[in-house]
RNA sequence: GGCCCGUUAGCUCAAUUGGCAGAGCAGCUGACUCUUAAUCAGCAGGUUGAAGGUUCGAUUCCUUCACGGGUCACCA
């Protein structure tokens, strides 16, 4: 088996090395050459520009030829060349930085006939720096006029073609340097995850909250019913597994005397990869000592409704075909009664488990036998979820399936729990934190002997925590948010690989 | 993991019933000093994802495999 992999590994490697190259790739590096006999340095050290295209973009677009003519703006820009129209003896291109393009202009009385032969051995993606005077040419066009350039990288690969950009879905992941090159809206997209993630710690850091970081590596997986990935100290010779949840520390936390602490990070399951489930993803996890699930609720409308206004500056999402209202107060429903809603069945019907078990175990393919939490949950995710398009705190769990939660002052079978559903995605799950070191031990209890039952995702007993427990844990609400799936909704994609920068593929 | 779909030039896509694998962009050569999907003339570019099979002949039909997408199942 492992034998097999290397060689794999080897003809790959070989191959790669061996592989021809296009005659473009030729063509590039021939100029390459070329250059560096003329003693033209190819990948300077540094250089000393005055103004970012998005500057020049910025700051002089609303001037006329007649004023910038004036003002004699003189510049030295770096960008990326995209696109190239050579008419004999003057030659326009554009080059781009993250944000925007703008167009230079080369002419050959200008810069004389050395630099504009020069010109001819640059191609579309080299990084260049034009030094020059900013004009609009006859159509309007902001343009540099360039007296010279200067070489910043040589791009050695001919890049996809400019209207299209790259398509193929494999190639953007794979790689994603070329799909950020050439599609302006996926960088759009990556910096709208930057600017909604700071505008987070923002909210929280005003609330008087501090942002911790926990462990990644447990010797007790916590936090979260999910398989997790394993790995192995060689020092402490011990077996360790990826975080599923950091829940456990952020508690520890509280108990230790930090009432407000938050933690954006990423957590790891070892499960099915969708385009919903990434099996590393990024979470959002805070908590606020003395408070409870429905102080979550509010806390939860508040922070989204919050980024939505200064992030995008509406209160109203476009979500593939559908509007999603975020104006406040958003929907509450408890979850039984969601499910009576959406299933169509009985309410009589939810107090026969045995026969609810049996309902939601012909809905599932697997063979792995059922609690009635589970079952519950199965139709939940079956015939629920996906109709909650508004976003819909859905409330009061079974007991069962929310082992860190704090039974329900109105029904002891359930627990103060809600998720938080969105264009038919959980978006967030929080609770009354369960607190009761006691009860916390049985709960931990009845996870064992699910586990016992072959419940890989069953909770593992954890009395470290408990013994965190025994210390005093104030009455806390605690909440997780999934920062990709959050992601998703602001920058109206389907699918999560659009708003991970490299998502888990398969080795090629 | 099951089912469905896809993989053709560097990129984006064609190819009729199984009958010489094409186009646009990009590239190369040339013309052109306000173009902007610049234009014009010419040239080059392919182991049709891989391996097998059927056939006189396979991009096309069949089998297996690889990778990806969609969907279902499990999960946030």
């Amino acid at each position: 088996m492992v034998d097999k992999k290397d060689s794999a590994n080897k003809m790959t490697l070989n191959e790669e090395m061996k592989s021809e190259k296009s005659d473009q790739e030729i063509a590039r590096e021939n100029k390459m050459e070329k250059l560096s006999r003329e003693g033209i340095e190819l990948f300077p050290h540094r250089v000393e520009i005055t103004h970012s295209v998005f500057d020049i973009v910025s700051g002089f677009s609303s001037f006329s030829n007649e004023e910038l003519e004036e003002k004699k703006v003189d510049v030295f820009v770096p960008g990326r060349i995209i696109s190239i129209r050579k008419m004999g003896r003057a030659i326009f291109f554009h080059i781009a930085d993250s944000r925007t393009k703008v167009q230079a202009y080369l002419r050959e009385d200008k810069v004389g006939k050395k630099y504009f032969t020069l010109f001819s051995l640059i191609d579309i993606g080299d990084i260049i720096a034009v030094k020059g005077i900013v004009f609009k040419t006859r159509t309007g066009e902001l343009t540099v006029l360039a007296d010279s350039f200067t070489f910043l990288a040589k791009c050695l690969h001919p890049l996809p073609e400019k209207w299209h950009g790259l398509q193929d879905i494999e190639l953007r992941y794979r790689k994603r340097h070329i799909d950020l090159i050439v599609n302006p809206e996926e960088r759009e997209v990556f910096r709208l995850r930057s600017t909604l993630i700071a505008h987070i710690r923002k909210f929280f850091d005003q609330r008087g909250y501090i942002e911790v970081e926990t462990p990644m590596m447990h010797s007790i997986p916590g936090g979260a019913l999910a398989k997790p990935f394993k790995t192995f100290h060689n020092a402490l010779g011990i077996e360790l597994y990826l975080r599923i949840a950091p829940e456990l520390y952020l508690k520890r936390l509280t108990v230790g005397g930090f009432e407000k602490v938050y933690e954006i990070n990423r957590n790891f399951r070892n499960e099915g990869i969708s385009s919903e489930h990434n099996p590393e993803f990024t979470m959002l996890e805070f908590y606020e000592a003395y408070k409870d699930y429905n102080d979550m609720m509010e806390l939860t409308e508040e922070l989204i409704n919050y980024l939505s206004l200064t992030v995008l500056g509406t209160e109203e999402l476009t979500f593939g075909e559908e509007k999603i209202s975020l104006k406040r107060p958003w929907k509450r429903i408890k979850f039984i009664e969601a499910l009576v809603y959406y299933s169509g069945l009985s309410p009589r019907k939810f107090d026969d488990k045995t026969g609810i078990i049996e309902f939601a175990s012909n809905l599932a393919s697997n063979k792995v036998p059922l609690s009635y939490g589970k079952a519950l949950d199965v139709i939940f995710d079956k015939y629920v979820k996906h109709n909650l398009i508004q976003p819909t705190f859905v409330m009061d769990y079974p007991r069962e399936i929310s082992p860190l939660a704090k039974t329900s002052r109105e029904n002891p079978e359930e627990v103060e729990r809600f998720e938080l559903v969105m264009g038919g995605m959980e978006i967030a799950n929080a609770f009354s934190e369960l607190t009761d070191p006691k009860e916390q031990g049985k709960r931990f209890k009845q996870q064992a002997a699910e586990r016992e039952k072959g419940d890989e995702e069953s909770h593992m007993i954890d009395a470290d925590y408990i013994n965190a427990l025994e210390y005093g844990l104030p009455p806390t609400g605690g909440e997780g948010i999934g920062i990709d799936r959050l992601v998703m909704l602001f920058a109206n994609r389907k699918s999560i690989r659009e708003v991970i920068l490299f998502p888990l593929l398969r080795p090629k």
